[in-house]
RNA sequence: GGUCCUGUGGCCGAGCGGCUAGGCUCAGCUCUGCAAAAGCUGCUACAGCGGUUCGAAUCCGCUCGGGACCUCCA
């Protein structure tokens, strides 16, 4: 590796790029907000989760440890605002006539099965919210002894105003607490708080609600942002080095989050903070409520009025790694079909470069060539080292693949390359491709293609046969049995079967 | 209304004061039995108007356009 150039990252609460410098090195300790298990993961979904992939595999590759967490929520986010109303899984679980554990099952199922086939890694710890009652009760208490949370008909509230005197809530996200107050909406069901901005820990559940645990309020469940307070500094203490998430979460979740911890041990919890932009459509934000929105399996069945084909998985993920993580990524069946294009070009160099060997000659070297390799390499470097800049390093690529066709091509002479530098350009292209953008070749892209094929040498067999082109026809008898498949000629025309 | 981001060639997208990324599209050339692939060449852009500077897509101001967050949201 590189090691003159560093890492940097943009930190979002001091709002500049960075040196990377772990806290405990070579330990890296990265905590991601994971998705609600509610319903399907969308496109929008996939693709923070896919930055975030990118960067555990870049990190991993500098040669980190990096312990990677990742939860899933499968309580506590309310459907409306103001800490009122049902749980989403509750109440998807009514709806459905299902447990609510057998909503989180599905759906966070659904969700590996997808993050899968974007080849992303999976998690060092996938921790839920339910496995964490216990944590969450202990940090409300602690909130309460420490005097930031107060106790009202069995439910527990942050007392952001009386934080705020010692602490700063808001420095994250930009926010000024009296302009909150301010512009915070009338709302149902706020009495019980002291301040329209003081937010739920632990909520009282009503008879009806499904989802209820024993607690020191009563029988209640834990309030939206504790979970990633808890699971964070349980798993990787606190302080640690990165917490991730969309940009949406900044406010209130994220800023809540630290108000938690503060609160709870005085000490900042996260030394970067990393947000990834939106996906959208003509501009606009993906979600749901827009009905803009599209799933993982529809782009990849292509079942989807804005979509003129399917799309595969990777294809996907390298169209969203041609945009940085921090720019809004616009979705297009054009940008899409574009994308796929150029994938595909990066897999046969992939191809090629695995095939291509060196020729040992004495030939004299070039040194403008080798000068150029060796810089193009280490600007793909330099790209990810620019806080994870992926499009930045998918160009230099680019300009690396045009050397490897020219030498597969003879275009020019491999041996003008120092053999150093050939074993530079080959690893450099491989690992960047497979082991950091984590692209591969889907060679099951196409289920039928092996039908497809074998029907098209029967087809060939058969027109030599009509031709008496015996030679031919031995030729792929011949062949094809080597594969274990017999060719026979029936009456009704070619057949074949398994060898027995 | 508040806070903030953003406007780059036909399209997508880097760029963070000088060295005019990259991909896709389009046109031409080379190679080729035909074709494909690949290579080469061309199309040279920074919303508008001012300002700072020897020099600005990049910094500052204004105007116009797009968006996000302020409520669950990746």
């Amino acid at each position: 590796m590189n090691s003159e150039n560093k890492l940097c990252v943009y930190n979002t609460i001091t709002r500049k790029k960075e040196l990377f410098e772990p806290i405990n090195p070579p330990f890296v300790g990265m905590y991601v907000c994971g998705p609600t298990v509610y319903g399907d993961a969308h496109l929008g979904n996939c693709r923070t989760f896919v930055s975030y992939d990118l960067m555990y595999r870049y990190l991993l590759h500098l040669g980190y440890r990096v312990r990677y967490v990742r939860n899933i929520t499968d309580v506590g986010h309310l459907v409306n605002d103001a800490d009122e109303g049902d749980d989403k899984i509750a109440k998807k679980a009514r709806m459905e006539k299902l447990e609510p554990m057998e909503i989180v099952q599905r759906y966070t199922l659904g969700f590996r099965d997808v993050m899968q086939k974007f080849n992303t890694l999976p998690p060092s710890i996938e921790p839920t919210a339910t496995g964490h009652i216990l944590e969450q009760i202990e940090m409300t208490q602690k909130l309460i002894d420490n005097g930031y949370a107060y106790s009202v008909n069995g439910s527990v509230y942050f007392d952001v105003i009386k934080y705020n005197q010692k602490f700063q809530y808001g420095k994250l996200s930009g926010r000024v607490i009296e302009e909150l107050i301010k512009t915070e909406r009338d709302l149902d069901g706020q009495e019980e708080k002291k301040n329209t901005i003081d937010f739920a820990l632990w909520k009282l559940a009503k008879p009806e609600h499904i989802m209820r645990w024993t607690s020191p309020w009563g029988k209640g469940f834990p309030g939206w942002h504790l979970e990633c307070s808890v699971m964070s500094t349980k798993y990787l203490g606190s302080p640690f080095d990165i917490h991730g998430g969309g940009m949406d979460l900044k406010f209130p979740h994220h800023e809540c989050e630290i108000a938690q911890n503060v609160g709870a041990e005085g000490s900042e919890p996260v030394k970067y903070w990393l947000h990834t932009n939106m996906l959208t459509v003509g501009g606009q934000r993906m979600g749901k409520s827009l009905g803009n929105y599209i799933s993982p399996d529809q782009l990849f069945t292509g079942d989807h009025k804005m979509l003129s084909k399917s799309y595969s998985p990777m294809t996907v993920r390298f169209f969203m790694l041609q945009t940085h993580y921090a720019s809004t990524l616009d979705f297009s069946d054009e940008a899409l079909k574009a994308s796929e294009k150029g994938f595909r070009k990066i897999l046969n160099g992939l191809k090629t470069i695995k095939e291509l060997s060196y020729q040992e000659k004495q030939d004299i070297f070039d040194e403008a060539l080798n000068k150029d390799i060796e810089q193009l390499s280490s600007l793909c470097y330099e790209g990810m080292n620019d806080d994870f800049n992926s499009p930045k390093l998918i160009a230099n690529l680019f300009n690396l693949l045009k050397y490897i066709n020219s030498f597969h091509n003879k275009v020019l002479n491999i041996g003008a390359l120092k053999p150093e530098n050939f074993i530079l350009l080959k690893t450099t292209f491989i690992t960047f491709v497979e082991n950091i953008l984590g692209l591969k070749e889907e060679k099951n892209n196409n289920p039928n293609m092996l039908d497809d094929v074998l029907k098209t040498l029967l087809d060939t067999y058969s027109e030599a046969k009509n031709r008496k082109d015996y030679a031919t026809v031995d030729l792929i008898r011949k062949e094809i049995k080597k594969q274990g498949i017999l060719i026979k000629d029936t009456k009704e025309g070619v057949e074949w079967s398994y060898e027995e």
